[in-house]
DNA sequence: ACTTCTATATGTAAATTACATATAGAGGTA
DNA sequence: TACCTCTATATGTAATTTACATATAGAAGT
């Protein structure tokens, strides 16, 4: 069973009524500054701003390969370097496209929260 | 089993590291401007600004009795008026208290979104 | 009697999250 | 060599949450 069916036509993963998945815009935008493998993400995706101290590994490797299914990003081996074999992540034309699709979906997310913080305000 | 037992301390239902249930807050914000029933939350939450043309019932009566067993809300029978009798739905003062912690909440949330809208502006 | 509308409430399959665990190579050290 | 630790990727799964469907029932009109 596929984890993330639920998109729409464009095969965004935007919010559609629900609540925003904030790991898939993150990643891809940490890989549109440069390509990371995925232990380099875990620990760069809380200075994004939507995750505490470190990002559960399970979630990023499965949207990892998710983003890969949908040609939004592509790996390759990289044996360079210490340590273990890293599967180095690059976004894709498709992965930008998608950011970009993101990026709308979160600005009317940002207008809603403004507006509702504003009405908090004024309740007193 | 509760849907909601992973509360914090406090009993706030706020983001703790995953995503934010704004029906909890929207409801909590739409009683306390005025009482009303679950049906008028019904059509009244759209313009709270994060749902579409209507919200999902069964998500705003599972919703409002647990505030209820929270003491975030209390209800009393309706029989005024036409139709089939309403519950009323009145905010507490437990409810407005809770409204307030998710007021932070919101905040921060605001501000990560903020910023995260303008790093992809920045990325060009 | 019947149908429709309002209103509250429950059932449940599928999706998602959070957390635990598995796998495995590199590198150090005793 | 055996053992341990660290980095790195990957999978398993219980509990939770969502989305949608259905149930119940009184009021009001035809």
């Amino acid at each position: 069973m596929n984890n993330f069916s639920n998109r729409d036509a464009t095969g965004c993963g935007c919010y559609r009524g629900r609540r925003a998945r904030w790991i898939e815009p993150s990643i891809l935008y940490l890989l549109w500054e440069h390509s990371r493998h995925g232990y380099e993400l875990m620990n760069d995706l809380p200075t994004v701003g939507f995750f505490d101290e470190t990002a559960d590994p399970g979630a990023i490797y499965r949207m990892l390969r998710h983003l890969e299914d949908n040609k939004m990003v592509e790996s390759e081996w990289d044996t360079s370097g210490s340590g273990p074999a890293k599967r180095l992540y690059t976004i894709t034309q498709n992965g930008r496209d998608n950011l970009m699709l993101w990026f709308e979906t979160l600005k009317s997310h940002q207008t809603a929260l403004n507006d509702f913080i504003e009405k908090i305000k004024d309740l007193k």
